[in-house]
Parts: structure tokens; sequence; C-alpha cells
DNA sequence: TTCGGAGGTCTTTTT
DNA sequence: GACCTCCGAA
């Protein structure tokens, strides 16, 4: 047989993976041996070699990102419209399915989707009502483990997890892992719409199987019960979402879940150096719950890895401008990587004061934003009225002068009619007289855009009409003048401005632009569209977690320290430590040239303890690290500076002009012992001496 | 009754 | 610093 066009750009154990299609195939793909591109091509070789309809093939992946990326790579290798394929995360693709399929379920076509957000306010909401001083973050951890199958530790937390799913339900609301769930059940429960997709889905593919969950796995198992063309790539060692639930054993027991699998393993890397690899391979080789393989390049020995050590996350970050200065241009080649999202600050400080573009991946994300949320929540409210969560955040956003008394008494009222929120209010309004119009006021505005929606008025112009209505631009400026940084209130217009732009983008795409349809596209969508993102030359930081898939000349790992990488709450379990040597060995493969990694030796998270180096250092191999130790000098100054600050710190005083590395240029207006209060440029900060690093002015 | 300020507590990772 | 709760001013 002659050989394909499309697989002469692929090695042998791609074009291997890409060409066998009949029956489980597990690839097991290490960092950066092209797994990306052995999808993309067995997609592409699908349907233009085998003639494959798009409509009988489905590709998981792990985010919407990587999904758009897909879609665009084959429509590129294969001029054509990729409409018809199913690519998209588990839970996009539950999505469609449950709303294709809703008259099946106890909820309406226009059900919420919750975020953790909505979530903690049900269980908030719960906890008011049985009057429980429970915390709520952790009993939804106790809801989550339950709904993944885990045994409940108390019976209490069974039935607050019945009373939260009732909750929902009441709501006509799911959250995140429920339409997972609610999927499994409508497979398992209804036989014909089983039937229906696992006759459709003849092939079907997954990325990144080591951090599927159980119900996840479940749902590939219904899927593939028809054809058993399932074709999954994932890398054992890369598996770092334990905590969401992914089980490693998915990929671990692939051939014993999926009787006849063939695997193949894609060794060879494109990516790194070979001491980088190096190091990568003997770090990983500690793990003992692994298949074990081993990376290979043809390429350069390249430079050694770095280990530097600093004084505190300022120093480290100072440190690690000043390489970033040495490499020079562009900035865009270099990472730095963090365990947890409070490690950033330091960064963010140095950076801005020496004058570094940089971009934060991730920390708080574009969805998440407050003045995103609130205007998301008007839309959830409009399109169910019963989402009284929705409704509780925005019913006094803008400021209405409804607080919380009157919602007491709201609330109670609904509860005993047995109505939702919105929809007791008419009588409610009725029932207690002219006292509460600013309520009704309210309804009306509210019923206005059920209207609207009802007679199938676009998202984009509901959204445009609601944000004009409500002079939100105006209530931003004046909540936030005054007390926070221009550039942070800039931030938030245009948050307001994006969201928009994507009602209009949507609108404009779609040929049925609903507001249902705009709230389902956005709801799974997590992450924001870096349009801009790759264009300017700025140094990527974020979490290691975020950093998954990517690649980067030059990548810092900092915060090497035990009890922060690996963190503390691993420390005391071997699987929760393999996790974390896991997540050091995704960071180190992220590197094309350059690895280096910082410790401190304080931490102000960690104050008045002296931190140790992570343990993960003593595992790297002698012979490709070098352990750079100018941290004596830095000491020295450190002290120094140490004590000027301290000197400067108490002779500061009301009236004093200060120097702030973030805000700038400022003059002290209120001190009180530690805490003053600082005019800056762009506004009021309250700040404390003991953190905040206020220097003397002139 | 609402709202802003003061003061205390906490800090893993996220589809 | 972010987030939450409590308390007093308007």
């Amino acid at each position: 047989m002659t050989e394909h066009p499309l697989l002469q750009d692929l090695n042998p154990e791609q074009r291997k993976a890409v060409t066998t299609i009949e029956g489980p195939v597990l690839v097991i793909a290490g960092a950066g041996s092209g797994k990306t591109r052995v999808l993309t091509y067995r997609v592409a070789y699908l349907i233009k070699a085998l003639k494959v309809s798009p409509e009988n093939i489905l590709a998981v992946t792990f985010t919407n990102k990587a999904a758009n990326e897909m879609r665009d790579r084959i429509e590129n290798l294969l001029h054509i419209n990729t409409k018809g394929l199913f690519i998209g995360t588990f839970h996009s693709i539950c999505v469609r399915i449950l709303r294709a399929n809703i008259d099946y379920l106890p909820y309406d076509k226009n059900f919420s989707i919750f975020d953790r957000d909505d979530q903690l306010r049900v269980v908030k909401k719960i906890l008011e009502e049985i009057k429980s001083r429970e915390t709520p973050k952790r009993l939804l951890r106790h809801i989550q483990r339950i709904k993944a199958g885990q045994e409940p530790e108390t019976e209490w937390h069974y039935d607050f997890y019945k009373k939260y799913q009732q909750k929902l339900l009441e709501l006509n609301a799911m959250d995140f892992d429920d339409l997972l769930i609610n999927t499994r059940k409508l497979f398992e429960e209804h036989e014909n719409v089983k039937e229906f997709y696992a006759d459709k889905f003849m092939y079907i593919h997954v990325d990144e199987y080591q951090d599927t969950n159980r119900i996840q796995y479940e749902l590939l198992r219904h899927l593939s019960s028809k054809h058993r063309n399932i074709f999954v790539v994932g890398d054992d060692d890369q598996s770092i979402y334990s905590f969401r639930g992914a089980d490693i054993r998915n990929i671990l027991h692939f051939e014993k879940d999926f009787k006849d699998a063939k695997v193949i393993r894609l060794e060879r890397n494109y990516r790194s150096t070979k001491n980088i690899l190096k190091a990568a391979t003997v770090l990983i080789a500690n793990n003992t719950m692994r298949k074990g393989k081993t990376l290979w390049t043809d390429g350069p020995s390249g430079e050694k890895l770095v280990v530097h050590e600093s004084f505190d996350e300022r120093e480290e970050a100072e440190y690690v401008a000043s390489k970033i200065e040495e490499f020079g241009r562009p900035f865009s080649n270099n990472l730095v990587l963090y365990r947890t999202n409070a490690q950033s600050r330091a960064f963010e400080e140095v950076f801005n004061k020496r004058g570094l573009p940089y971009i934060i991946v991730g920390s708080i994300k574009f969805f998440e934003r407050k003045e995103v949320k609130d205007l998301i929540a008007y839309l959830k409210l409009i399109a169910n009225p019963k989402d009284d969560i929705s409704f509780l955040r925005i019913v006094n956003t803008p400021h209405r002068g409804i607080g919380a008394k009157t919602m007491k008494t709201l609330s109670d009222y609904a509860l005993t009619e047995g109505l939702h929120l919105l929809e007791a209010i008419p009588g409610f309004v009725e029932y207690t007289g002219t006292k509460y119009l600013k309520l009704k006021r309210f309804y009306d505005l509210i019923s206005k855009y059920i209207k609207l929606n009802e007679k199938k008025e676009d998202a984009f112009s509901i959204l445009h009409d609601l944000i004009n209505t409500l002079e939100f631009a105006e209530y931003i400026k004046k909540t936030y003048s005054g007390q926070e940084a221009r550039e942070k209130l800039e931030g938030r217009l245009e948050n307001v401005n994006a969201i928009l732009g994507m009602a209009q983008e949507f609108v404009i795409n779609q040929n049925n632009p609903t507001l249902e349809h705009f709230l389902e596209h956005i709801s799974v969508q997590t992450e924001q569209d870096d349009m801009e993102m790759q264009q300017k030359d700025r140094i990527t930081i974020m979490t290691v977690h975020n950093a998954k898939g990517l690649e980067f000349d030059n990548v810092f790992i900092t915060g090497l320290e035990d009890g922060v990488f690996p963190h503390k709450s691993a420390l005391s379990a071997t699987y929760e430590l393999e996790e974390e040597r896991r997540l050091l060995h995704v960071a180190i493969t992220r590197a094309k040239k350059r690895v280096i990694m910082t410790y401190a030796r304080e931490r102000s998270i960690r104050f008045g303890e002296l931190l140790l180096p992570s343990r993960f250092i003593d595992e790297l191999p002698e012979d490709v690290v070098i352990f750079d130790s100018v941290s004596k000098r830095y000491k020295e100054q450190r002290k120094e500076t140490e004590e000027k600050e301290r000197r400067v710190q108490t002779e500061l005083h009301k009236g004093d002009y200060v120097y702030h590395p973030m805000f700038g240029r400022g003059r002290i207006l209120v001190k009180n012992g530690d805490k003053v209060k600082v005019l800056f440029m762009d506004g009021i900060k309250n700040l404390s001496l003991k953190y905040a690093k206020l220097v003397k002015s002139q």
C-alpha cells in the first residue's frame, strides 16, 4: 500500500499510532514527543485517507483552548470545514448531549451551570438554613468526593450532599460534576440515547488520558461500547490532577480495562536538550507508580541546569529578573513557574520595578472577575428565573438599596409560598404594601429582559441593552475609583467590553445566537482566548499546573523548598509526594534550552521559619546541575538593606513622601502603628509597613 | 436599613 | 492581600 502524503511528516512510532485504526489503542507519549501532532494527524488521516465522515469522530481534549487549536490545525491540514466533528472537553461535550436530551431529565432545558463560586454560595445558603457553622470550602470538598464515588466520611456529610443536590435541582442548575454524572445517568437509564451516541462515534480520541477521572472513564466505556475504536493518548508521568479526582489508574490499567488494546510508546523528544531530559528522567525514576519510559533526543547536550539559593522571595524574583535581562530579548522566551498562585506577587513587584513586561496566566481567570461574573449572573437569571443564586448575587449590584434585611424578609416569604425569589416579588410587594418598591423595580427590569429573551432576541442585543440600562460602566467607575489603581479600574472596564465583544462575536458566528446558547458556550469556557497574548513580547508567569503542554526556551522553576514545592499538604503520603514529583517533571520538561531552579531560605507566607531546599533537588543527577552560590554576598547585602528599611519604617510619619514598588510615589495620609493610609497617583491604599516595601522619598 | 470601615483569619493545584 | 464578619455612622 502506498503511503498517504499526510504520514510523511511523522516518525515511525507516530506513524504507527496514526494508522492503527481498529480497536483500543493506548499511546504513551512522553513530554515533547509530538502527542498533539499524532492526535491531529490521526483525525485528519481518518477523514482524508479513510473517508470517515467527521460526524463519526469524537475528540476529547483537556481544555477548550486545546480543542480550538486542534480544530484549527485539522482545518489547516485538510483545507476543509470541520463542522460536524465533535471536539471539546468532557464538560462541553456533556452539555451538548444533555441539552439535546433534556426531556429525559428532571431539569428545564435552560438549566444554569454553576462554577465553584456558585457552588460555595449554595453551600453557604444551606448552612444558613440549617444554622451550621461548618466551613463551606471543606464541605464542598466532601460533596465533590462523594460525587466522585467515594464513601462519605459521616452520615451528616451524606445528608448534606443530598440537600445540596436537592437545592441544585430546585434552582434548575448543575455544577461541573453534574454535567458528567447526569450524562452517565442518561446513558445508563436510557439505552436508546446511549445507543445513539455509541453508534454515532465510530472513532473516539482522548487527549491527556492520565488526567481522566472515574466518571469520564465510564462515559468513555459507554461511548465506545459499540465500535470499540478508542484511542487514548497520555503520559502517566504527567498526571497532576488527582486533587480533582483524576485517577492515574485509568492509564495504568488501560490494557486490562480494554481487552486487546495495542500500546504504542513515543519516547523520542523533540523539545529539550540532553541535559534537561536527563534531569527529568532521573527525577521521575524515583516514582513507583508508573509504566516506565526513557525519553531520548538527537539534540545537543546544552547548558547544565542551574540551582540558585536566595535569601527570600524578593531576592529570588530579583535574581530571575536579572537572569532574564542577561538572556535578552525576546522576553517571550521566558517562563516563570511556581507551585502556588500566592507566589506571583514578588515577581509582579520586581518586574514592574525593573520595567520588564510580563503576563500572569490564570491567576484570576477572566470569567472569575467580579464584574464579568455579575453580568453573567444577570444573563443566567434572565435565562433561568429559578436561579436564586444568581438573583442574590445581583439583586443589589449595582446598589439599589436592597440589603440583607429586605432579602431575609423576601426569602422567608418565598419559602412559605414555595416560590423562587424572583417570582415571589409581585406577590410579596402586594402583600407588604408600598414598602418594597425597590424590589418591584428590580423585578420589572429583569422581566423586561425575560420577555426579550422569549422573543428570541439575540444575546448581544440583550447584554448591550442591559449594560446601558444598568449604567454598568458608571457604576464600576464610581465604586472603584479612589480605592484601587487606575490600570486595575481600566481593566475592569475592559473586561466589560470584552464580554460584550464575545457576545457580539458569538452572534455573528452562530446561526442561533440565543442567550441560552451563549451561556452554554461561555459556561464551560474557563480560559480567556489569548488573542493579544502571543503578539506582545512578554515574560509568562504561571503555576506549574497551567504550564502543561507549553514549551519555552528558558524555564524558571521557583520556590523549590520543602513545604512549598513539594507542597506541605503532600509530604505525608507517598502517592501525593509522587504527584508533586510529576509536577516538577512537567515543569522541567517545558524547557527547550535552559532550566533555572531557585529556592529561598525565608518566605513571608512562612514567616519566621527557616526553609529547607526541596528534597527533589537532591534527586537531580549531579553531573547536569550547577549549584550557583552567589547567595552569601546576597545575604550580606540583604541584611544591610533590611536594617536600612527597618530604620526608614520607624522614621516614616504622616505627611512624608514614600515610594512603593507597585504604586509608585505617594504620600502618607494616616499612620497608625504598623498601618498606613497612603495617597498614590492612582488612589488611596491601606498598607501594612511590615509587608509593603515602602521607602522614604523626597 | 444600608453601607463602609476596622479587624481577624487564612493561603494548593482547576475543568 | 483577599476575604469574611462585626460594628457604628448616616
